[in-house]
DNA sequence: GTATTCTGAGACACCCACGTCTCATCTGCA
DNA sequence: TGCAGATGAGACGTGGGTGTCTCAGAATAC
């Protein structure tokens, strides 16, 4: 049952980061499901913004659970950040648009957390030596977070195939777009830290 | 006059940007108007946002033009377009908020444009070996206009100096988050080409 | 000084999305 | 087959934002 709510917010998700002012019917038409039912699923509009914030930050902090930001090298955790954060991209694209909107502090508690061990990771990387200091690591939470957004919306709208996702991802966001004649980023060719394994690309 | 009408289309983007949703009573307060005079200038909601649109997309595209990014190598261009952008950095984070909101064509059309010179800058900068080849033109477009959207939402909450805005832009873009022992990205420590002069960085 | 224009404040009606309800249909289970 | 639960389709009333209007006051020009 929870599995199927997810399910009704993620659909939600692909309309909203889009339409903010996509009506009910369209929301409910996305997922599958009649107006009726998305009524009896939340009580109303608000209530449905509000567990999709949640939502997208329990994925976030998951995928920050999961590739174990604080601990190893630096760079080593911001790529299994990426590989871990990806799949769920497009929440953090509809947190992107409209993190101002909640007046929750259950949600921007959550936030504020989450952003703080972003923060974190930059600040340990760049004492380490691994990241850049000429960069506040506030600016470099702030771009990657929004890098990770545009990800989420260039797939949903097949400008980018999913399997290339990450890969563009780490790669820019670690070596910029600038070639180096010399030496690759870290990442060899091969796809080692993206995905699976390419095949089609047609979403 | 039509200072005014841009002014009001200005302060309505402070506004709809992060709440996309607001009422029309909102921004003629945050445009320092009253709803009348909104209505005046506006026939209505839709037409309000359609000229923010166009405006945005306009502003876009003079920053093209100055930046002149036709011309010149590459990266030099890239950093033009970076200075001339990020004035207009609020502008095009509306865009990158909810540019599906148009049905108009005019809107559409204009975008289309300005999107193809960008991926043209950086085809251009493929072929001549300034950026990395691995990271495909459409995907290093649309990554740098999220960077300039997220540049426009940081500084409108004042997470971000404007004044570091685009050197924290054109750096990360460029250069990528990781520290090079050995050579800079290939602008010199003086910041010749983005900003005067950095001094604190505690936004 | 008057006259003209523009603006703000408020009132008013309209309209559409929202929330709720009912009822028929379908599914799952005994 | 019969029952229970869930769902979809549709109707209905309501509320709030929107669009329009009027009128008083301020600003500017003559």
């Amino acid at each position: 049952m929870a599995t199927d709510r997810d399910a009704v917010l993620e659909a939600a998700v692909g309309v909203l980061s889009r339409r903010p002012t996509a009506h009910l019917d369209e929301i409910a038409r996305a997922a599958g499901i009649s107006r009726a039912t998305l009524h009896r699923l939340f009580p109303g509009r608000d209530a449905l913004i509000h567990e999709i914030g949640l939502l997208s930050l329990q994925r976030f902090a998951t995928a920050l659970d999961t590739a174990a930001v604080e601990q190893g090298d630096a760079q080593a955790a911001l790529r299994r950040l990426v590989d871990a954060a990806v799949p769920d991209a497009m929440l953090c694209a509809f947190l992107a648009g409209e993190n101002q909107l909640y007046e929750s502090n259950e949600v921007n508690d959550l936030w504020d957390v989450q952003i703080e061990r972003l923060h974190a990771l930059f600040l340990r990387g760049q004492r380490e030596g691994t990241f850049r200091i000429e960069l506040s690591a506030a600016w470099l939470s702030e771009a990657f977070f929004d890098l990770v957004a545009g990800i989420g919306w260039a797939i949903q709208d097949g400008r980018l195939a999913p399997r290339d996702a990450a890969f563009s991802l780490a790669e820019l966001f670690l070596g910029g777009a600038l070639r180096r004649p010399d030496a690759p980023v870290g990442a060899p060719p091969t796809h080692s830290t993206s995905d699976r394994k390419p095949e089609t690309d047609t979403p």
